[in-house]
DNA sequence: GAAAATAAGTGTTTACTTTACACTTCTATT
DNA sequence: AATAGAAGTGTAAAGTAAACACTTATTTTC
């Protein structure tokens, strides 16, 4: 047999679907936009594209990004490929990302031209197709690594602080945490700098700046321990 | 805008690959097979076929599995998709999934059909493409798994040692486990039944059957409680 | 039929990790 | 000078995980 055997098989249009995360106010937020198009032209969907011939799939998610956010150092990761039969007219196969930004990198004239926005998690609307279905396994997912890997850091600016640090954990678990044990295990790792800088914009205190560095983090690996929130 | 919109797009052919597990002489095994047509013909490779026009991609993982095996009640689960450019000669789409099965019910005249075989996860060759890497996250993703989802189970009989169960678990996490501390937790949970029987192949005094009660895992999760190994 | 061989089976102690919990400090505002 | 409000700090208790060694049941061997 040669390439000849693929012949009679079936071709598929490929999507990428993003989940694009923000933290905002406290809370993570996913950039959705009115689908400009049919079918389900007006219905809510997440930020996609098609991925073309000769890019792969993550660069084609890459591309998506930044096409809808002007961002493109992204951290993202694959959620998985979802191919339900009645997902569109046409049969569309989509694979899910989800996508780390720090949302005041955003470029909010995109927003504008793909009349998309940013709307917290909890207070989603009900999205078109498997895209619900997407965010919830994005949301588990996210959950899963944000536990092991720092990876929330990339949600924020360089600077933050600890009661922000903690209310992004708290968004992605979606439960209280608290304040001194948050810190303690936080702290002990030693992956932060703490900075002489103060943020006043949300207490008279002030809460003091901290920089993630990742050389820190680095050594606690190679020293075989592990990142643990 | 109309379904038109999509005529300009690419098109992809998608392969589903299943990571086919079983487990054998206290080990993980993976069902791998000669590939028997180009490109990288005769190369080790996990079980594939492609996606149909008809058929969500769950369906295909699972008629290309019971294709290979001659089993179809099987547990399985979406790995990822793996789209690099220079995975084949035509570009494919591959869509990987694993599925545990009881290596018992393996028609073994399809081992023979499809030059396939059984190999020790420890001693995998060199598999094409992307294969080995599928296998590496199918690993990585079965370790988590299993930490927390009584799925283990699939890959046994329905009456098992706890020795046999024990080392099921080394396997997944490859490492040794206590015997004691294994055993207090896994009966803790209160899922396992004992039975009279005793299986009397590995040993002279022999050790009881057990058999996994789904009833009683379920009440556990009622509870609010978790399996955890 | 007694002894040996071998895997199955059994509890307790120690270390570590997680959870619960309340007051003081700093600074802008009144 | 007093007040308001979030930031920041430590300790004790409970729960979980890890370490560890001997006895039991049965077949095989002599």
């Amino acid at each position: 047999m040669t390439a000849a055997f693929y012949k009679n098989k079936d071709k598929f249009y490929i999507a990428v679907d993003c989940i694009i995360m923000g933290f905002q106010d406290n809370e993570l937020n996913i950039l959705i936009a009115k689908r400009p198009f049919e079918p389900m032209k007006g219905g809510w969907s997440l930020m996609g594209g098609f991925v073309n011939e000769f890019e792969s799939i993550n660069d084609a998610a890459k591309r998506v990004v930044g096409e809808f956010t002007g961002i493109d150092d992204i951290y993202m990761e694959q959620v998985g490929a979802f191919g339900e039969l009645d997902r569109d007219l046409e049969r569309v196969i989509s694979i899910a990302y989800y996508a780390l930004v720090d949302i005041e990198k955003f470029d909010t004239t995109l927003a504008v031209k793909y009349d998309a926005r940013w709307v917290k998690i909890t207070q989603l609307p009900e999205l078109i197709f498997d895209h619900s279905l997407m965010v919830k396994n994005t949301l588990n997912l996210l959950q899963r690594r944000a536990a092991v890997k720092p990876i929330g850091f990339n949600l924020l600016q360089e600077q933050f602080t600890l009661p922000t640090l903690q209310s992004l954990y708290e968004s992605i678990y979606q439960e209280d945490i608290d304040k001194r044990n948050f810190r303690k295990k936080i702290l002990s790792m030693d992956i932060l700098e703490k900075l002489d800088e103060k943020d006043k914009s949300s207490s008279r205190k002030g809460a003091f700046y901290y920089r993630f560095i990742k050389e820190k983090y680095d050594q606690l690996i190679q020293q075989g321990l592990h990142f643990s929130i």
